[in-house]
DNA sequence: AGCACGCCGACT
DNA sequence: GTCGGCGTGCTC
């Protein structure tokens, strides 16, 4: 093919479509000038214009054949994206096995050329309660490992505490005109910690990012980021693809949190694997911080020497209120019997608590979905002989456990008294809400869920309310439990526990736990949390009573050491999406048929074709499996997929969803 | 992303 | 027999 005179320079671009895997993620295409790495482009692919990113421009045309080359249609804007953010999408597109060009999109905020100048909306409370000083901090100790590696784990424990060691470890990277990011799990943890922040940093060198700035506003946050105006970067995971300038520390807050990995649409990438590559790029220092950090991240920094805990000296007392004798003294002598939701004790203890003017924390799982049943005669939660973990009922009547492939017959009989019935289990927020207002009429009582939230100011009142005392009683799902924090709050209640611990993952313990140190934390040593369950001899609930998350972690390693679980092994979820869930199911049942060589020759384990807990949605049917490969505990999850089942796995059409580190496997 | 191609069901 | 629905594949 002819190359005109004029067009000197062959140039590779990445157009940001969806290309298969199996492909190169880059065309070609000529241009009369150089153009420099990371331009955007106007390119146009078939008979449709679209953008693109450069990679190279070369002189060499030798490599083409045959192929009609096109020109480069005109340049948006130069250098529009580092080499740093380069890196990061390359990774995020091998290790999530997502197309180039889709992963590159998320760099990229919409171009605005308007010079007007926005003013951050955010409302700032002044006039907070100051964060009480402690006389030593653990400071020192972060920087002693800050000097030989630039991994750190920090267990927080009381807000107040880590408050002052998050302010201080900023302060000394400000003074050296470095600049931090901070990532936090949700969106409506900004607020929080901004007004934190705030206390101590100058407004103008601190930005917040989240999906609800428009497009525009972001891009003129990104331009000030490159050009190193703002030094502080508070944000949730959106904030991975920034144009980072003079990075020297990047923070997770909550390491344990599950919103930091994106689960819903590819990629499915994780905060914590991404964050920890961006300190890798920008030689950073990269600090994992949680009140109950996830315990292989904790055992990897015990054996690496790289973690630090601060004083347990302040962990409130835990009660622990058993339902099922709640349960018999409410319905002794009713012919109809009701399952109670609030317990003498708690009652009592929020009568007691807001006697004293002090502020109430209730929470329960939103997950509603997420039902688990209890024998109707012994009241034990139907669980997994093997595995130990909540079974779930299926549509045919059947119990299963979804790691070990165990499952009932459709009769399934109580493992402890042979019992055949059982009684799914459920509360919700706002009935609880209705109830305590009845209860509590002179008092205020507010809810924080999905669903009254959904307005951006909503969260922003809701939090200056509680946070200047106006409300007496917080009823809230998971949303409460992080980032709440007011020096008069002084009671917490979890009133189900056990549907913390009736999901069937792997890991529903770990959580289960993390949600006790969570609200633990927020109400401190002088501060009472209570539990409610039917199932008092939990493990869980018994470590957590006796304040040995430590023990915890040891035994819950050991089993997941026995299982292959993680960390000793990285999973893979692949699902297939379809309107028809006899074609989901055929596919699924030949793809499995097909690994099951690759498997066997490399010693993964592949569990069967299963409906996950959600198996429609938006009219479309999804049926899973489980990929398992074995790894060491310090082994990266890196380059551990076999060649062979990561050909297999680009090869996937586009109705397979591949989630890498899934964050449940239900 | 968006368009061409092709395979199967409903119709003149 | 044809028309056209959308599911699948391809684009320098």
């Amino acid at each position: 093919m002819q190359i005109s005179e004029s067009e000197k320079f062959l140039v590779s671009v990445i157009p940001l479509i969806r290309l298969p895997l199996t492909r190169d993620q880059y065309f070609f295409y000529t241009s009369k000038n150089q153009i420099p790495f990371g331009s955007f482009v106007n390119i146009s692919i078939g008979n449709k214009n679209v953008k693109g990113i450069v990679l190279k421009s070369k002189k060499d045309f030798s490599r083409i054949k045959g192929i009609q080359l096109k020109s480069i249609e005109s340049i948006i804007k130069e250098s529009y994206i580092t080499e740093n953010q380069y890196k990061l999408a390359k990774y995020i597109s091998s290790y999530y096995y997502t197309s180039l060009g889709v992963v590159i999109k998320l760099f990229l905020p919409k171009i605005v050329n308007s010079k007007t100048k926005h003013k951050d909306s955010k409302q700032i409370i002044k006039n907070l309660p100051n964060i009480p000083k402690i006389e030593k901090t653990c400071i020192s100790d972060i920087e002693k490992i800050f000097n030989t590696n630039n991994n750190c784990t920090l267990k927080t424990t009381y807000n107040a505490f880590f408050a002052e060691v998050l302010i201080k470890i900023i302060n000394k990277e400000i003074k050296e005109n470095k600049s931090i990011v901070i990532f936090v799990p949700e969106k409506t943890l900004l607020p929080v910690y901004q007004n934190l922040l705030l206390q101590y940093f100058q407004e103008d060198i601190l930005i917040t990012l989240s999906s609800t700035i428009t497009k525009g506003h972001l891009f003129k946050r990104w331009e000030n980021i490159k050009v190193n105006k703002v030094k502080i970067i508070l944000t949730t995971r959106i904030g991975l693809f920034a144009p980072f300038t003079n990075l020297s520390l990047v923070i997770i807050v909550d390491s344990h949190d599950i919103s930091h990995k994106q689960w819903a649409k590819a990629p499915r990438y994780d905060v914590r694997v991404c964050a920890k590559k961006i300190a890798e790029f920008h030689g950073a220092k990269f600090l994992s911080t949680s009140f109950s950090p996830k315990i292989s991240d904790f055992e990897i920094a015990k054996k690496n020497k790289t973690l630090v805990t601060l004083p347990e000296n302040n962990i409130p007392k835990i009660t622990v209120i058993d339902m099922k004798l709640e349960y018999y003294k409410k319905n002794k002598n009713k012919h109809i019997k009701k399952r109670p939701i609030l317990s003498e004790e708690l009652l009592q203890a929020i009568r007691k608590t807001l006697s004293k003017n002090k502020q109430v924390l209730i929470f329960i799982n939103r997950q509603g979905k997420n039902s688990f049943s209890i024998c109707s005669k012994c009241k034990t939660v139907f669980r997994c002989k093997l595995c130990e973990r909540a079974l779930v009922e299926r549509t045919n009547g059947s119990f299963s456990c979804l790691h070990c492939n165990f499952s009932s017959n459709i009769f399934p009989k109580c493992f402890n008294c042979r019992n055949i019935s059982f009684i799914n289990v459920g509360i919700g927020t706002e009935q609880l809400e209705e109830d305590l207002n009845k209860l509590f009429p002179d008092h205020n009582i507010a809810r924080a869920d999905n669903n009254s939230m959904s307005k951006p100011t909503s969260y922003d009142k809701l939090f200056k309310n509680f946070y200047t005392g106006k409300i007496d009683i917080l009823i809230g799902t998971q949303m409460t439990t992080k980032g709440w924090y007011t020096q008069n709050l002084s009671l917490a209640a979890i009133i189900d526990m056990d549907q913390l611990l009736s999901s069937t993952d792997y890991d529903t313990d770990e959580k289960a736990f993390a949600h006790i140190l969570q609200l633990g934390s927020k109400v401190g040593m002088y501060g009472e949390l209570l539990i409610q369950t039917y199932n008092s001899m939990h493990p869980v609930i018994e470590f957590a009573k006796n304040n040995s998350w430590i023990e915890f972690t040891e035994e819950e390693l050991s089993t997941r050491k026995l299982l292959n679980l993680p960390p000793y092994s990285q999973m893979i979820k692949i699902t297939y999406e379809s309107k028809y869930k006899d074609t989901a199911k055929k596919q699924t049942d030949l793809l499995t048929d097909k690994l099951v060589d690759i498997c066997r020759d490399f010693d993964l384990k592949i569990s069967e074709p299963h409906d996950p807990l959600v198996n429609k949605v938006r009219a479309m049917y999804k049926i899973q499996f489980i990929i398992t490969i074995k790894k060491l505990l310090n082994q990266s999850s890196e380059n551990i997929i076999p060649q062979k089942l990561k050909t297999k796995l680009i090869s996937l059409d586009n109705n397979w969803k591949i989630d890498i580190d899934p964050i449940n496997i239900t």
